[in-house]
DNA sequence: TCGAACAAACCGACCGGTCGGTCGGTTACT
DNA sequence: AGTAACCGACCGACCGGTCGGTTTGTTCGA
């Protein structure tokens, strides 16, 4: 007894959902008429109708399950890692790495929900919020494990999480060369911002 | 001989900008309509029309002088620094004091834009340039001064663009505290970040 | 001082096009 | 025969931009 209800409604549904994708990423939610979605599934507006209540709910639905397959591959990464600092890393290279080879997908994540207007931020403040709470959490247990000094996890997760978002768009713009060349700057960075300055001592009253 | 070609053009002008940095702000580019913004300056679309030649430039015409005046003030805080190093500092500081006590231009500067579809890319790339050069400028000053290290300086500055970025858009959403109150940490981190970790020798090769 | 003449500023009804969503009807499957 | 899947013409609302016309301001000659 698997979860899958309807096979031919089920396939159907999937159609659509990369269909969405593909059309969604290109041009952007405001910009990307149902009737495209239909071209390109072969199937009539009625159809995707059938399907999807409306074209919010399809765009979300793709969003999810977007964010829902970056999210597994981050936590494998995290999961091999052998300690929890560079769980932290692993989590960063991670997406950089999904996201890097993948224009389309980065676009549709990073930029095009934006033309849905305001409804979308609750959304947006969803899925960066997992990702950050992914990061916060290695940071948190590797501070308990003493790889770290104590610091700000829950400001410094939302900073590299930040960090990482403008270094992709960034690349979307520009033709530059792809982010995974700027990672081991990155990452470089990353450990050292956690970690006290040769110069200082390490005292942080 | 002043620049003002024409006082009474020129007043209306500004006060159409000024509604329309309003209007924008709170609605987004595609769920603001024209007519709004006519109707909080007390002129009919036709007159709004007589000004701007579209929407968009409208819009842009927002933006640009929105950027200049945050640029401005980048300008002025790096100026009276000390040393570079505290000029990136005094300009990171800069924007987000700029924009952490008013939510309407973050979130038109940061948001709203998007809504507009892909033709707005370009002119957030062009401000997001702008201030990742103006970092990026103090940074090399302070490598080729002696007070940091040699590190990526274009890498340095796009990733700490992104943190602000990310802050500033993160409260904006989350009701939560002034991204002010989170400035020293990420200031920490920041210079952290430039210099070599405690652990590390300092050798780069 | 007046008012004719001209232009700049402004008005708002209207056009043209788009697009999300509907629904009565049709096809395909069981 | 019945139902799930699908079709596509159509509706209604929205909105950017236009344009003929009106108002307001300025200039200048008598």
């Amino acid at each position: 007894m698997p979860v899958v209800v309807n096979t031919a409604s089920d396939k159907t549904r999937h159609r659509i959902l990369d269909a969405a994708e593909d059309v969604f990423a290109l041009k952007g939610y405001h910009d990307a008429p149902v009737e495209e979605i239909g071209r390109v599934t072969s199937l009539s507006k009625g159809g995707i109708y059938f399907h999807f209540p409306s074209k919010e709910d399809l765009f979300f639905a793709v969003l999810d399950r977007l964010a829902r397959r970056l999210e597994s591959r981050v936590n494998r990464a995290t999961a091999i890692a052998p300690t929890h600092l560079a769980g932290a890393e692993a989590a960063i290279e991670a997406v950089v790495n999904a996201l890097a080879g993948k224009r389309k997908l980065a676009r549709l994540l990073l930029l095009q929900g934006y033309s849905m207007g305001n409804s979308f931020q609750q959304t947006r403040a969803r899925i960066f919020n997992r990702f950050a709470g992914m990061i916060e959490r290695q940071l948190n247990l590797a501070v308990e494990n003493g790889e770290l000094p104590p610091v700000d996890c829950k400001v410094a997760a939302r900073i590299w999480l930040g960090a990482i978002s403008e270094i992709l768009i960034h690349w979307l713009y520009s033709e530059g060369p792809s982010p995974e060349d700027t990672l081991p700057a990155l990452l470089k960075m990353f450990v050292n911002s956690l970690t006290p300055a040769q110069a200082r001592q390490s005292g942080d009253g």
